[in-house]
This record gives C-alpha cells, structure tokens and sequence, in this order.
DNA sequence: GTGAAAGCGCTAACAC
DNA sequence: GTGTTAGCGCTTTCAC
C-alpha cells in the first residue's frame, strides 16, 4: 500500500530524493536519507521489486538450473550460489528440470524468458542447439558448473583426469581386477560428467596395461540404490570377481558399500572402493575418494556472474577446479593370492 | 528489446489486443491470436515479468523458506512444491537460511518483503513474534510444511503420534531396553519437530509402564553423522546396553546403523532400529521405518496456496498427513535374555 | 543536495 | 472483437 509517494509527502521531499536516500546514494544528505528511512519504518513501507525491475531492468534475481535436486553434488553447488546471492542481495530463482524429459521447453521457453532473472547458473547440462541459440538470444551471462558442453563456459573439476586418479590409486594399490560403476547419469541430462570420468578409467588401465572388461563397467545411475545394485550386479557374476571398484560418485560408492557389506564381504579386505566427490558421510563411512568442492564451485560461479553483472570484467575459460585424493579405509592392497597362484608364480 | 508495442505495430493491432492474444484470452479472434503469436515469435518477443508484476501486483513466483537445503525432508518436499508450481506456471524463489543463525533478518527485511513473491512456504520454522507480525503484514497466503508453530497454519504429519508409533513397534516386539536419537534440530530452527517425535517416544514408554533413562536420550542433530555419533556414545555407555534404538529421522537411523555395524553388531540381533521418514535408501538398508511423504505435503500445500491466489476458498487448518510403520529387517525381537538372568526368570 | 518530468512494458477499465 | 486511456511504483536524466 504505502509507496515511495507516500514518504515523500510524509517527509515533505520529492519522490526522487526519496528513491535516493532509500537506496543510499550518497548524493542525499545524511539527516534527509535518515529522515526518510524512520518514515519508511513507520510507515510500514515495502518496496516493489517488479517496479524496481521495470525502471532499471534489473530484477537482482539469478536463476539456477537444476536436473534434478535430489542430489548432493547440486544441493552443494546451490548452497555455494546462494550464499554469495544472499551477500550481495539477490534472490535465487530455482528451475528444476526434475529429471528426464522435465519439460526443458517450459524452462526455456516460458520461464527463463521472461526477464525474471539477471543471470543464470547452470548446473551439469549440456543444451541442444535450439536452446543454446535461446541461451545467447537473452543476453545476459550465462555459466555451467560441472560439466562441460559445448558452446557454453564451465566450471568444474576435469572429470577425466579425476576419473584416472581414481584408478590409478587402486592400480597403484596393486589392482588389476578392477571394476567400474558409473552411468548415464539416470537424469538423461548431461552425458559429459558420467563419460569422461569413465574414459580416465579406462585411460589409466590402459596406461598400466591393464586390459578393460566390459561386464565391469557398470550402470549406478549416480545414486545410491543405482550403486548398490551395480555393486550386487557385479559381485554375481561368473567368472572372476574385481578386487577393486571405482565408483564415479561417492552416493554409488555408498551404495556399493552396502552391498558389499550384505554379501559378507569385507572392505578392503575383499573388495576396495573408492568414489569421487567428498560427500561428508564418506568421513564416516571411510569411504577413499576423489574429493572435490562444490560449494566453492558454485560460490565461485556466481562471484563471476555478479562481476559480470556489476560491469567489472568477464571470463571466457575458467581454470578446472581443484580435486584431491582423500585415502581412507575402504581401499587397501588387494589380498595375496591364492596359494595355489602363488605356486604358479614361483615356479 | 522486442514489446508489446512492437507486436502491435507490426500487426497494426493495438497493444491491448496484443496483450490479450499474447495471454490467450477468449475475447480476441482466433486468427487475430494466431497472428500475433506468429509476430511474437518472429521478432523474438520477450514478456518483461517485471512490467506484468506491475501492472497486476501479481509475480506469479512462490517464495520458499527453508531453514537448510542439504536434508533429504528438505528436499522432497521442495519437489512436491516445484512440480506443483510448473504446473502452474509459477517460478519458485528460494529462501534460504542456511542454517543456525543464518540472518534471518535479511530475509525478512530485504528479499521477502519485496513484493517478490505472491504467496510463501515455509519448511520447519517457527517464527518469533515480530517475524510472525511481518509475516500477517504483507498480506499474502503462508503455510508451513513440517512443523507446527504458533500463530500460522500448517500441514505436516502428527509429530508426536509418529514417535508413540516408532516406539511402540519396539515395544511390541518385546524391547524394553530403548533409546532415542532425536536432537535438536542442529539447525536450531525449529523445536517443534524433534520435541514431539521425543514426546511421543516417552509417552509410548509411559504407557507400556517402561522407564525412560535419560542417559538413553541422546542428540544426532537430524543429520547421518550425527546418529553414527549418537550412536557411538549410546554404545560406549557404561551399564546396560539399549536393544532398539528409535531414531527421530532416517538419516540419523542410517548413521546408527553405520555405528553399529562398524561396533561388530548385528541388526536386528544386537539391537533394532527404527527410523522417521521413509527415504528411499531405507529400501535398500532394510529399514524399519514410519513413512511419511514429504513430496505430497508439499504438492499439497503449495495446491492450497494456489487456490487462494486465484480466489477460490481458503483453508486454516489441515487434517494431518499420514504416516504409517514400514517393516523390514532391522527390527526384531530381543535376543532372549542371558541364561542367567533365565534362571533368575525360572526360579 | 534536491525537485520536476518522463518513462520502463505491461494490464485494465472503459468505450466503441 | 478491438482501440483508447490511464496508470502500476519506481528510477533517471536534467535543472536548479
């Protein structure tokens, strides 16, 4: 109900200084911008965005797009923008896709579109062209966190190399039997993450000479449920069981874990893990992992973005972020061999 | 770039009836529609939601307050309001407190109060007295998910019915020997929750005559690492050992479990556990749990909401939502007591 | 340091 | 079914 118009007569100023002392301009005096604010206490005054937004075309509003919430790698990445949003006064404007076939043409073509947003962060997609053309059309800066896609700047860790340490610690262990669950992320969203942490996999095999079976490399869907039951896949297999797992997401690990456990077997003892990200149960749990910061990447992100936005400078190409090898108890050598084996060798 | 004005004169229409066409109102011709969605997509036209919130006082966004993100209710319930705001074409903006003291003020004072949002949901929060004042003053529809409070209406499971529930499953099983793993939520926002779950966990004791130790009372913060922990100190206590365990939350239950099996106990053997939510993952941990579906509460309030903003109906209080006891393997009997203590029974 | 006036892009009476 | 006319509540030149 109560404007700006309605300090100003209550003040006895004009609608502009009053604009100006609430927004704290400098160029208002102080005993007047004090004045004006004790009035708009009193009077209850609340400000209007959209009226804000229509005068300066800034809606100091950032949209973020999500495949899917449930997930801890994006929650963490949310929490990362939102606190830097939260610092410098914007609001998050949250777009779920929610999952496959989530209705991406509602998000591009109604949502984003409308001017709602100053800047958007895109979590782990990779766009077609229609929607990367979209993208460009709405001119404000766009930025992808963890995966990258063509055509549009990423920031993240590089998924290749952080998939090849994750093996080269177990083959480093001593591994050869080494097994890998990864996915399409069941989101069907972006391939890019899932693959090239599975083609580092498979590079430090082949770097190690160590030849990539195919019945071990398996779908975990990057969840929990998907990992343990991976893990069970692969533990019911004929033939020779992996002595080691990587698993492309610590929430699969967690879950392959648990499958282990339930079969009777023993980590390392039987079987090591190890998982990428650094989810903080794995501190409990003991899960080894590839860790890496998703907060950070997505306080990073918008820093960008508010740059961007405030006119001090922009960025084509970010540094990939930082990941880091966290030895815990789930891997270990893998068992001497079979005494029979041992024979064989020494003979 | 691209108004409604452009629209208008390259149709040689007028802006009103742009307008209208553009929102597919019945009192514009078909042909005339047509046209000018044609136009509209050829000129790459771009609704300004900021003009439209101005001219209607409508945002057609829905605040959300959560007091964390990372939590698996959280996050269900955040589902539950998505899909039911794309469907109507709602944006969602999302308030996050991030936890303890996470100024709160500035939500209430800066972003909220913006006219950013038509209506609010607010997850798990109790509000003081002037927040709640703030909160009667904009005028918008509130609801809370998850917890009850003074002063605002809400919709959520009987708390404290889920805890006699839990307990009482362990009862019936023959346990009598029983701790809780509840807290304080850590993110000190709420009371209500872990208060009643608590309270319904010492009434189910009173009422089968068994006593509450208070030592068997312990705080997992509602997160996982907080129930291991928990767990942990109920299991290092000097004296007699608990033999079920009703946790206040899955997630803690999930971090008992962890706890437990890392002790070289056995579920159910040793000890059973009961847990609060129904999380997905409790499926594969053989969880006994009392299942609630937070993603339906969350379609439902934010329906509620809906209603109102279109003007039909208004609701003040809500039925409970349901909950009921899911059984599965880490609950059972008590091992029969040690022969000794038989004996005593004997003679 | 303050005021007057124009206008941001749309919607909503009210006419016709 | 369509056009005309006022605003919605702010910000922003431009004057003074």
């Amino acid at each position: 109900m109560t404007g700006i118009q309605e300090i100003a007569r209550a003040t006895g100023l004009s609608k502009s200084t009053v604009s100006r002392a609430l927004r704290g301009l400098p160029s208002v005096s102080e005993t007047t911008t004090r004045s004006v604010q004790r009035t708009a206490e009193r009077l209850g005054y609340i400000p209007s965005s959209s009226a804000a937004g229509l005068a300066t075309g800034r809606t100091r509003a950032i949209g973020v797009l999500v495949p899917v919430i449930d997930r801890w790698f994006y929650v963490k990445v949310l929490e990362g923008i939102d606190a830097q949003l939260r610092a410098a006064g914007y609001d998050l404007i949250l777009y779920n896709l929610g999952g496959r076939g989530g209705d991406r043409e509602r998000v591009f073509h109604r949502s984003i579109l409308r001017k709602r947003v100053d800047a958007l962060v895109v979590l782990c997609l990779v766009f077609d062209p229609g929607e990367r053309e979209q993208l460009q059309a709405m001119e404000y800066p766009v930025i992808v966190v963890g995966g990258p896609g063509p055509g549009v700047r990423h920031m993240g860790i590089d998924d290749r190399k952080a998939g090849f340490a994750a093996t080269s610690h177990l083959i480093e262990l001593g591994h050869t039997a080494i097994a890998h669950i990864g996915g399409e992320d069941e989101s069907g969203l972006n391939a890019a993450v899932p693959l090239e942490r599975r083609e580092g996999f498979i590079a430090a095999l082949a770097a190690a000479r160590i030849e990539a079976r195919d019945e071990w490399i398996v779908n975990g869907g990057f969840v929990f449920e998907g990992g343990y039951r991976a893990m069970k896949e692969l533990l019911s297999k004929p033939g020779p069981r992996p002595t080691a797992v990587f698993a492309a997401s610590d929430e699969m690990a967690f879950g392959a874990l648990a499958a282990i456990a339930q079969e009777g077997l023993s980590v390392p003892g039987d079987i090591s893990v190890i998982g990428v990200d650094g989810h903080q149960n794995g501190e409990v749990l003991g899960l080894t992992t590839i860790r890496q910061n998703p907060y950070q990447q997505g306080v990073d992100a918008t820093r960008v973005l508010l740059a961007e936005l405030e006119g001090r400078g922009h960025t084509e190409s970010f540094e990939p972020a930082p990941f880091d090898l966290v030895r815990r108890r789930s891997t270990g050598a893998p068992r001497p061999l079979d005494p029979e084996d041992s024979l064989d060798r020494v003979r």
